[in-house]
DNA sequence: CTACTATACAACCAATAAGTTAAATAAACA
DNA sequence: TGTTTATTTAACTTATTGGTTGTATAGTAG
């Protein structure tokens, strides 16, 4: 990543974009497994299809999942599994800092007791 | 990442979100082998002191630089190295993208010369 | 003490984006 | 054909955010 321009630094950026949102995580989630249709996937974001499908197309758009029409349904599945992996390194980072709030937070308490 | 409820999808999202800003990417970047102060930051970002001052503060409270003053300077450098993994994740991915294009590029010329 | 420099902060503006609502499109089926 | 169901799209509202500008703070030098 070292000697990246500005004009790909705004690529990466855009790439994290797709993922800074909680109700495009949960869909690619959703997919993790098994392709849905949107109505599905509406239920299982707990959203609204017209929201689902807007977001939809932006992942398709970006190349992060595709679509296969049949009958009056269309089934999203995932085109690029490797975000998992950067998701679980995310939840990687996020879970060294809880538990390292976890034990401040016990240092916290044994001073506390101490004191 | 597999059974993450809606508050552990909203953190993720707000981890991938820091990182979903070309200016801040560009800070990030700057920082990987020395400590810079926000002057020599804003330069390198081609930037203003003041903005570059708010991403510092945005990385810096979400734990992904540190602060050091000295004198009327600070000093910011890399806290959490780990994000550099998920940069070149990022970028591999782009790259087997931008190289998929090429090569479906390639195709549609061939196909057309033999058109 | 004053002036200067480096940084942070608050207020503001413009652009972006998530979500809603309603209308448009399209396939299945009576 | 007309109706129903599934999805997409457009228009709109509201909230967020990146960047700018001006001001405040703090350390340093004269």
């Amino acid at each position: 990543m070292k000697g990246l321009d500005r004009a790909a630094l705004e690529q990466v950026a855009e790439y994290f974009r797709l993922l800074a949102e909680p109700t495009r995580l949960c869909l690619m989630n959703a997919l993790r497994d098994s392709e849905l249709t949107v109505g599905e996937l509406a239920e299982a974001a707990e959203s609204t299809p017209a929201n689902v499908s807007k977001h939809l197309s932006m992942l398709a758009k970006n190349g992060f999942v595709k679509r296969r029409t049949q009958g009056t349904s269309v089934y999203y599945h995932v085109n690029d599994p490797d975000v998992f992996a950067l998701c679980d390194l995310v939840c990687g980072q996020i879970a060294k800092r809880l538990s390292a709030q976890a034990s401040a937070q016990a240092a916290f308490r044994r001073a506390a007791k101490r004191a």
